[in-house]
RNA sequence: GCCCACGUAGCUCAGUCGGCAGAGCGCGUCCUUGGUAAGGACGAGGUCACCGGUUCAAAUCCGGUCGUGGGCUCCA
C-alpha cells in the first residue's frame, strides 16, 4: 500500500492523500470547479506547479487568478512564451532574464538589431498562436553539469553565468511547446490559461544592470486571465497619462521647460503661487514645531566640499565653477553648510535641541537621461532642516520630526507609511552610538504605535534612517519624507556643545525632509489632484463672469471685494458668450465661477458655479465671500479626484 | 552617460514618392450683449531644433550636436 500524507486546506480540514499527489489530484478532488480555475498551489509556504508532486504532509492552499500571486505566475510564464516567440523569429537572439514585475514582466535579450514597434506586433501573433496550442509548461529537475551542457550547446552565454552562480546540485527548467529555459518556477499548467496579453514597450537595458557590461534589449508586456484586467490595466495607464504633470503643468500654466535650461523649470506666476502657498503653510508649522530658519550660500569653495566628502563621492553630481582664482561648487545638498550656522557661536547642552530649517535652493548635475518632469530636475528647492541633539534627544525629537510630517501630509489626503533602514555592512560612526541610535527610533516609531517595515541594512554610512512614504490618487507610491540621523557629519566639522562638567561633546545631528523638494512635490500634486487643487493652493480661486457687458459695472464691484479679502480672482470681462467663459474656466479647473447679471446686480449677490459640480444657486456676495474666507483658511480638500 | 523613439506656428498635431509650409485651438481687429462647458468675420504668426552632407531641388534622405520621452533595481 502507497504511503500517504495530510493535506490541510486554508479551512482546517484535512484530506490524506497518496505520496506525491499533485495539485491537480488535490483541486479535482475539491471540486472541478476550483480544479479548472486553479492556477498554482502554495504547499507549506512555496509555491508550486500545479503537477509538482506532494512529498509531505502539507498546509496547501490553491490559487487561482484571484491571488496576487497567481498573477506574478502568469507574467512570468507569458514571459516564457514571449522569449520563445523571440528566439523563433530572431535566431541568435540570446536569453538574459525574465521575471514577472509590478505590472506585468519583461524580458531581456541579446540581440544584434534592436527591436521595432512592428516587431512587437511579429512577436504578439507568434504568442497568440503559443498560447492557443494549450502547451503545457512541464518541470524537470536535472544535475546541474547537465543544465550546462544543454545551454553550453544552445550558446546561451548569460544562462550559464547565471548557473555558475547557483549552488545548488540540481536546478529546474521549464519546457513549453518544445522551448525550454532554465527557471526556478513555478509556471501555469498550460498557456491557454493567459486569456489576454499586451507588449507594451521596448526598452534599452543592461545585464545585470550594469552600463559597464551588455547593452540588452528589453520588452515590456502584461497579461491576465481574463481580457477585463487588462482592459482595466491599459486604463490606468491611460489615467495615468492624463494625470501627467507635464502636460497639466502646461495647460494650466504653471512651468515651462525650456532647452535653455535642460532639468530646470521655470515657474510661471501660476505655478509660483503653489510655491508661495507651499512655503507658507510649511512655514506655519516649523514655527508651531519650534524651528529657526536660515539660508545658506549657493556658491561656496571647494574646500567646503571636500571636508564634508562631497568632493571625493558626489563631484560628478556637482556643477563647480572657476572663476580663475578659485574653484567654486554649486551646494547640491544643504547639510555641511547647515553646519556653519550651528557652529556660528558655542552651544550649551541647555540649547538644545536646535532645529534650524533651509528652504534651500539646490543643483545637481544629474545626467541627461535622468531627468524627467519636475520628478527629476537639476536645480530644485529643498525643504530641508538640520536639528542638532544629544543623544538622549533622539527619540523625542524624531518623533517630533514624524509628527510633523504626518500632519502636513494629511492636509492633502496623503496616508503615509513608514519604513526603518538599519546599519549597513559599510557603516562610519561609533558602533556604541549606532545601537543607541536604532533603538531610540525604534522606540520612536513604538510609542507612537506606528506600523512600520523594517528594511535592514539599508541606512545610509553615516546613521539609520526612517523613510516615508506616501500612496497618491492612482494608488502610485511616493517617498519624499524621510529623517536621517547623521554621526558623521559633526564628527568632520567638530562641532560640539559644553556639558554640564564644562567638557566638549558632540552633538547627534537629524537630516530630515517633509515633502523632499518643492518640484517633485508639486509634481506629484498635480498628478495627486489631476490639477483640480484644493481652493488654498488654486492659483486662481474664483473668476467673475458679467453676463454682458451691462454687468460689467457690479461684476468689478464683486471683484474688488474679494481681492479686498485676499482671494486670488479674476474679472472675465471679455466680450464672449457666459457659456465660452465657463467653459474657459473649467478648463483652467478655477475651482468657483461667479455667474453675476441683472438678478444679482438687484440684490448684492453671486450665482455661484463649483468646478466640475455645476451650478449651485444664488447667494448674497457677503455669505460667499465667509464661506470661501473659511475653505481657505482651513485649507479644506475640495474631494474633486 | 547608454539603448530606442521623437523634435513642423504660443499649444495640439497633419504634411503621401524629395518638387511653393498646412489645420484646429490660442493671439489681434471688428461685429455680436448673451443666464451655466466653444457666437461670427477678417488678420497676423514659421531659419520645419541646430550644424554639416547628398541632390537641379531637403521639413522629407544621410551624419553629427542639442533637447524631450520611455527604459537601464525588481535577480533562473
Amino acid at each position: 500500500m502507497k504511503e500517504e500524507i495530510k493535506i490541510t486546506l486554508p479551512d482546517g480540514t484535512t484530506i490524506k492523500h497518496p505520496k506525491g499527489v499533485t495539485g491537480n489530484e488535490v483541486a479535482s478532488v475539491i471540486g472541478a470547479g476550483l480544479a479548472k480555475a486553479a492556477l498554482s498551489i502554495k504547499v507549506n509556504g512555496n509555491l508550486y506547479d500545479l503537477s509538482r508532486p506532494i512529498l509531505e504532509d502539507a498546509e496547501i492552499e490553491i490559487l487561482t487568478d484571484k491571488s496576487d500571486e497567481s498573477k506574478t505566475i502568469i507574467w512570468h510564464s507569458t514571459s516564457h512564451i514571449m522569449a520563445q516567440a523571440v528566439q523563433e523569429l530572431f535566431p541568435g537572439t540570446k536569453v538574459t532574464l525574465g521575471p514577472p514585475i509590478a505590472d506585468g514582466f519583461y524580458y531581456d535579450f541579446d540581440t544584434e538589431k534592436p527591436f521595432t514597434t512592428d516587431d512587437l506586433l511579429k512577436i504578439e501573433t507568434r504568442m497568440a498562436e503559443i498560447i492557443s496550442g494549450d502547451h503545457e509548461f512541464t518541470r524537470e529537475t536535472i544535475q546541474k553539469d547537465d543544465a550546462i551542457k544543454m545551454f553550453k550547446e544552445k550558446g546561451e552565454e548569460y544562462k550559464l553565468e547565471i548557473l555558475s552562480e547557483i549552488e545548488d546540485e540540481t536546478v529546474s527548467i521549464y519546457t513549453q511547446n518544445d522551448w525550454t529555459d532554465l527557471c526556478r518556477g513555478p509556471h501555469i499548467p498550460t498557456t491557454s490559461k493567459i486569456k489576454s496579453f499586451k507588449l507594451l514597450k521596448i526598452a534599452g537595458s543592461y545585464w545585470r544592470g550594469d552600463e559597464k557590461r551588455q547593452q540588452l534589449q528589453r520588452i515590456y508586456g502584461t497579461s491576465y486571465s481574463n481580457e477585463k484586467e487588462l482592459e482595466q490595466h491599459l486604463n490606468r495607464l491611460k489615467e495615468a497619462k492624463l494625470r501627467d504633470h507635464r502636460k497639466i503643468g502646461k495647460e494650466l500654466e504653471l512651468f515651462a521647460f525650456h532647452d535653455i535650461a535642460p532639468g530646470s523649470p521655470f515657474w510661471l506666476p501660476n505655478g509660483m503661487i503653489l510655491i508661495r502657498e507651499l512655503e507658507k503653510y510649511l512655514r506655519e508649522k516649523l514655527d508651531e514645531a519650534g524651528y529657526v530658519e536660515a539660508s545658506t550660500p549657493m556658491l561656496v569653495k571647494k574646500s567646503l566640499w571636500e571636508k564634508s566628502g562631497h568632493w571625493d563621492y558626489y563631484r560628478d553630481n556637482m556643477f563647480v565653477v572657476d572663476d580663475g582664482e578659485e574653484v567654486y561648487a554649486l551646494k547640491p545638498m544643504n547639510c555641511p553648510e547647515s553646519t556653519y550656522i550651528y557652529a556660528a557661536k558655542t552651544r550649551s547642552y541647555r540649547d538644545l535641541p536646535i532645529r534650524i530649517a533651509e528652504i534651500g535652493r539646490l543643483h545637481r548635475n544629474e545626467v541627461s537621461g535622468a531627468l524627467g518632469g519636475l520628478f527629476r530636475v537639476r536645480q530644485f528647492t529643498m525643504d530641508d532642516a538640520h536639528l542638532f541633539l544629544l543623544p538622549s534627544q533622539i527619540t523625542e525629537e524624531v518623533n517630533g520630526c514624524m509628527k510633523l510630517i504626518s500632519d502636513f501630509y494629511s492636509i492633502f489626503g496623503f496616508e503615509p507609511k513608514y519604513y526603518f533602514a538599519t546599519k549597513p555592512d559599510k557603516a562610519l560612526g561609533d558602533p556604541e552610538l549606532w545601537d543607541k541610535a536604532e533603538v531610540a527610533l525604534k522606540a520612536a516609531l513604538d510609542t507612537q504605535n506606528i506600523d512600520y517595515k523594517l528594511n535592514e541594512k539599508d541606512g545610509a554610512f553615516y546613521g539609520p534612517k526612517i523613510d516615508i512614504q506616501v500612496k497618491d490618487a492612482l494608488g502610485r507610491s511616493w517617498q519624499l519624507a524621510t529623517i536621517q540621523l547623521d554621526f558623521v557629519l559633526p564628527e568632520r566639522f567638530e562641532l560640539n556643545y559644553i556639558d554640564e562638567n564644562d567638557k566638549k561633546q558632540r552633538p547627534v545631528m537629524i537630516h530630515r525632509a517633509i515633502f523632499g523638494s518643492f518640484e517633485r512635490f508639486i509634481g506629484v500634486l498635480i498628478e495627486h489632484f489631476t490639477g483640480n487643487f484644493p481652493t488654498w493652493l488654486a492659483p486662481v480661486q474664483v473668476v467673475v463672469i458679467p453676463i454682458s457687458e451691462k454687468h460689467i459695472k457690479y461684476a468689478t464691484k464683486v471683484y474688488e471685494s474679494l481681492i479686498k479679502t485676499g482671494v486670488r480672482v479674476n474679472l472675465d470681462s471679455r466680450s464672449e458668450k457666459m457659456g465660452a467663459k465657463i467653459r474657459d474656466s473649467e478648463t483652467m479647473k478655477i475651482p468657483y465661477m461667479l455667474v453675476v447679471g441683472e438678478k444679482e446686480a438687484e440684490n448684492s449677490s453671486v450665482s455661484v458655479r463649483k468646478h466640475l459640480t455645476g451650478d449651485q444657486g444664488q447667494k448674497p456676495l457677503e455669505e460667499f465671500i465667509k464661506e470661501i474666507k473659511e475653505e481657505i483658511t482651513e485649507r479644506r480638500l475640495n474631494n474633486l479626484n
